[in-house]
DNA sequence: CTACACATTAGACAAAGTCCAATAATTGAA
DNA sequence: TTCAATTATTGGACTTTGTCTAATGTGTAG
């Protein structure tokens, strides 16, 4: 595991390694996805680069999400159906969804193995395997 | 594995079970989720139901599927960032997700096995595993 | 019948995300 | 450095999925 880019020549490299143009907004969408190591769903990543002034759009926090992502600098986790959450680690590994909380933890890829995945028809190819994990509060009385 | 109740009386059979007056809305909507056994997203649902005469609002139909999902006759399937698609199996199992068409296939869940799940922090409980197995076509270049 | 509880409905609303045409920034070449 | 071409950013309109509400409809027990 490399070291997280949470400064600027490090997440300038970042970008320009992925053949992406360094803007100013793009830096500040990616110091918020890689400093804080959270999963960040759009709206939170808007508020954050505009915490001081406001300097960066809805829609370019949108398109610069969806070029991270089909860059590969990060990947979509699809646990709530009412938004998208990123997630700055690519590497392979699964999440824990506490459904109660919205809160997301990752689950190191080790830690888990799944045997028995079936074959795919002929042209097909696997693209990822997503385990969650939905977990909550048991109830009170029942504790 | 009980046989699928498609015809009027096991629907009825069924919603008494679960404590959910057969309404009309609701029998015509049982139908179609329990008929022809896909993942249906709930716009594809309101068309199926009204596809001779429009009979079901929408409303209807979200307050339907929220209430079948509470009640635990069918259960979210949350594979697409879009839309949440509605499975009227709710024995454990897994989804094949095509990421190109947005097709839903089930795993058996016999047929996978995951070890190594991580043990909870005192107080939480597990509502379940959800395998998602990503795929797409290969490139017809590459294939 | 009547009254009450429960279901359904149209349409307003909300939130997430996309699209577009105008403006601004970046870049490479001279 | 300057210029033009490319690429990025932007506000705001728009789309889609889903929820809410207040009014209307339905059904059942007495």
């Amino acid at each position: 595991m490399e070291a997280m880019p949470y400064n600027r020549p490090m997440l300038l490299a970042l970008l320009r390694k992925h053949d992406i143009s360094p803007t100013h907004q793009r830096l500040e969408i990616a110091r918020v996805l890689f400093g804080r190591c959270h999963h960040l769903a759009a709206d939170q990543i808007l508020a954050l680069v505009n915490e001081r002034n406001a300097e960066t759009s809805k829609a370019t926090v949108y398109n610069t999400l969806n070029l991270f992502r089909d860059r590969g600098l990060i990947r979509e986790v699809i646990v709530d159906p009412k938004r998208v959450f990123y997630d700055p680690n690519t590497e392979p590994h699964h999440h824990l969804y506490n459904v109660d909380t919205g809160e997301i933890a990752d689950i190191a890829a080790e830690a888990l193995s799944v045997s028995g995945l079936p074959d795919l028809p002929p042209g097909m190819v696997t693209e990822g395997v997503d385990i969650i994990v939905r977990v909550r509060a048991s109830y009170p009385s029942v504790g």
